[in-house]
DNA sequence: AGCCTCATGTAAGTCGTTACATGATTGT
DNA sequence: ACAATCATGTAACGACTTACATGAGGCT
C-alpha cells in the first residue's frame, strides 16, 4: 500500500493535476515506484474522499477540465506516520532471471540477444541517471537534497549492478555457446 | 504473466505436487519470483485445464490426498516460446526508497533504525546466497548449472549492492543529524 | 466541421494477499 | 477420541493492467 503516500509524497512536493502527477511518475517519482494515469485518477479520489487532499477551490470540477489537488493536515500526518513505520523490503521478483533458470531446462536459443538488449537498455538508464546527477546534485548541502541524493545514487547502484552482471552473463553464455559449437540450446 | 512459467520451469526440473511446489518458491525458486499456496493451486489448475500439464495417473483425485504434477509437451512449447521471446525488465518499484523521498519531506523520524534494520536483513541473505554457492557450486561444469549459478550470482550482486548503498545512506543520516543537533526530523 | 492534443474518467479482467474451510494421515 | 500436521482447496478483496469513453480547447 504505497501508491497514496508515493502521491502524498508528489504532492507535498508540489500540487498538481492528475495528469501532470502521471508525467511525473514518467520521471522522477517513476524512477523507484511507477504507476499508470488510472492508478493515479483513482487513488486522488480516494485520498480526496479520506480528507486527505483536496481540489484547488479555483478550479471548476467538470470533466475535462483540470483539476489540481494539494495536501491537507490529515494526509501530511498520515504520510508521516508510513515514513517512520516499519516495512520489510519484498523479495527479487525479475522475470529475466526466471526465463534464464527456464533456458537451463528448455534450452537458450535467443538468450544471448535478449541479454544484449537488457544491457542497452540498462546502460541507457545508467547515463540518464549520472546526468541527472551531475546536473541537479553538485555539492548537496541541505537534508532534502542529500536524502534525494541517496535515492538517486540507489538507482546508480543497481543499474551499474545490472550492467555488470549482464556483461558477465553475455560472456559466459557465449562461451558455452562456442565450448557446444553451432548446435545452439542444451534443452531436451 | 510469468507465474505460469516459473511453475512449468519447476516441474520440468521435477514432477512435484503443490505443496511441494509452494516449500521449492520459498527457497530456490523464490528467491527470484515468489509465490503463495493460493496462486500456486490456482495456477496449477489453469494449467491442468490448459493441457499444459497433468496429475500423475497414480494418485486418485480427492481432497486433501497428495496429487503430484508433470509437464506435458505442450507444456514444453509454451515455456519455451516464453523464454526465447522479447520482455522488457519492470521500472524499480522499492517501498524504502519512497520512504526516503517522503523523509525528506516530512522529516526523518525513526528512519535510521529502519535502515539498520534492512541493513541486517540484507546481510543475512547475502551470507544465505554466499552458503548455496559455496556448498552447491564448486567448479560449474555443465551449462544447467553455469546458467543456475549466473542467477544465484545476480542474487549475490544484488544483496551486495544493496549493503553497501545501506552502509552509505546510514552514515550520511548519521552524519544530517549530528550536524542538525539533537533536533530530529527536518519536516515541516 | 474535422482533427489533434490535453485532461479526466469507466469498465473489465488478471494477479496477488489474507483469511478461512475441508479432508487425510500420523501419533498419543 | 483427540490433536497436530500434511495437503488441497474457496472466498473476498485490493492492486495493477489494458482498453475504451468523454469532454474541452486550439488549429485548419
Amino acid at each position: 500500500m504505497s501508491l497514496p503516500h508515493a502521491i502524498l509524497t508528489a504532492l507535498l512536493e508540489k500540487p498538481s493535476s492528475g495528469l501532470s502527477l502521471t508525467r511525473r511518475f514518467d520521471r522522477s517519482i517513476g524512477y523507484f515506484w511507477s504507476a499508470t494515469h488510472q492508478q493515479i485518477y483513482r487513488e486522488l479520489g480516494k485520498l480526496e474522499q479520506a480528507g486527505f487532499i483536496r481540489a484547488l477551490p479555483s478550479d471548476q470540477p467538470s470533466r475535462g477540465q483540470k483539476k489540481e489537488f494539494e495536501v491537507l493536515p490529515a494526509g501530511r500526518t498520515e504520510l508521516t506516520r508510513w515514513a517512520s513505520g516499519e516495512q520489510d523490503s519484498k523479495p527479487i521478483r525479475d522475470a529475466l532471471l526466471l526465463r534464464m533458470r527456464a533456458s537451463a531446462v528448455v534450452g537458450r536459443a535467443g538468450l544471448d540477444e535478449e541479454l544484449r538488449r537488457h544491457l542497452a537498455q540498462h546502460r541507457g538508464q545508467l547515463a540518464e541517471y549520472q546526468e541527472i546527477e551531475g546536473r541537479d546534485f553538485g555539492a548537496a548541502a541541505d537534508p532534502q537534497d542529500r536524502l534525494r541524493r541517496l535515492v538517486l545514487r540507489a538507482g546508480i547502484g543497481l543499474e551499474t549492478f545490472w550492467v555488470q552482471w549482464l556483461e558477465e552473463a553475455l560472456a559466459e553464455v557465449t562461451d558455452m555457446d562456442a565450448a557446444e559449437g553451432a548446435g545452439g540450446g542444451s534443452g531436451g
